[in-house]
DNA sequence: ATGAATTGTGTACGACTGTGCACTGTAATT
DNA sequence: AATTACAGTGCACAGTCGTACACAATTCAT
């Protein structure tokens, strides 16, 4: 029996072990990834699948995650990390409040294409699914959602605007972006019609909130 | 050996077949639904675990559904029902418009409360799970929205707003009560601190959105 | 009264699952 | 150079799953 140059997947030449190691750690989350986008939602992932598709044998699975739990947990951390630099990219584009507002939605609505798999993840799992990873994936959310209140206070926006309209008017727009989401997700590919009407329906539906909390005022109506 | 007097679970003296087979149909039903109660995805449940849990045996289970998926839409449309009667219960409770929101969302809040499991079952598979399923759901969710919108304009509520914005207007409260469903769900139970404070934020964030419907016409901003 | 239809049962099978244990080969440490 | 640490393997096992098939009991239609 002839010698094996090397036993590792491909040869990737001069790796450290802890790099490698991260390597197929890595792997495995995009497997699930995958597998999601293969139509199937996270909750039902086995164990043996995920393996199977990272190219590994099952027990590897537990030199990287307990179960597949953990791993959830380390894809919404995955997940937390795209949607900070989502803000980040917003933020730094300087333009006129006029066409911010139709810009940011286009950003997103590209964003959402881009980061497919991870948003059928959050999608999926935010009300469904183990309770620990519904409940780490609405405080990701719940950053998120303040981090937003804390841009449109640095770039003053809305400078009257009390701290609780903040709030509210911001897991506002958070819940719709997460609506518009999963209809931009279950959208048939290359439908450019569709997907203008519903870029034009969530400009009108933030349109709504903001000047709805612009003149909102505690005990108004 | 004895006679046995009868066959059946239970002696259920005179009954139709037909009646008979209701009666097990949905007591799957109703097993499926104390499983998700007991912190179960639907996604997750076993046709088999269901039949358990209703008394039965696996095999009876084709009796009624070819699988799971299609157990799914009969609790679909139960839960389609369940909402239809919510609207109708609001729409015939003659208020003052002051008074109204606040109310409307106290009966909100107990309803969810009320259909616990059922609410359970939407939230977690409107975006998760089967996309049959899924599809189904905002089915029945966007039917939800149009009544509301029809409700909003047979009591003369807002006469002066656009299809449009009534339109909007109602997909951004019907989102925002699912949203807040979800909560109510996993709040635990008995707090009515946390929940009195939740029905505070649940107004404020309705009112933002009707003050901005209101005021809001196309290509404003 | 008799035969058909239908609801639920019992048994069985192959496929798949999570996980324990002993193992191997390589990288890191000594 | 010798030893240790450890990522990944192979095998095994008990448990669960969906479902096919023949069958039992009872209600319905004739």
């Amino acid at each position: 029996m002839a010698l094996k140059p090397a036993k590792s997947p491909v040869n990737e030449p001069a790796l450290n072990r802890s790099a490698r190691k991260d390597l197929t750690r890595s792997g495995l989350l995009q497997a699930a990834l995958n597998l999601m986008g293969q139509g199937r939602s996270f909750t039902s992932l086995a164990l043996r699948e995920i393996a199977r598709e990272a190219g590994v044998v099952p027990n590897a699975f537990y030199r990287h995650f307990r179960n597949t739990d953990e791993l959830g947990l380390a894809l919404v951390e995955e997940v937390g990390i795209t949607l900070r630099r989502l803000l980040r990219e917003e933020r730094q584009v300087n333009i006129s409040p006029k066409d911010r507002l139709r810009r940011s939605v286009a950003v997103y609505q590209e964003y959402v294409k881009t980061h497919r798999l991870q948003f059928m993840f959050i999608s999926g799992e935010r009300s469904g699914g183990s309770r620990i990873l519904r409940l780490a994936i609405r405080n990701d959310v719940n950053h998120f959602t303040n981090e937003m209140a804390q841009d449109f206070r640095s770039l003053g926006l809305y400078p009257n605007m009390s701290t609780s309209s903040l709030q509210m008017m911001c897991s506002l727009i958070v819940t719709t972006m997460f609506s518009v989401a999963t209809e931009i997700l279950d959208l048939p590919p290359e439908q450019p019609l569709l997907e203008a009407e519903m870029q034009h329906n969530f400009v009108g539906r933030v349109q709504i909130v903001l000047l709805g909390a612009s003149l909102w005022k505690e005990r108004a109506l």
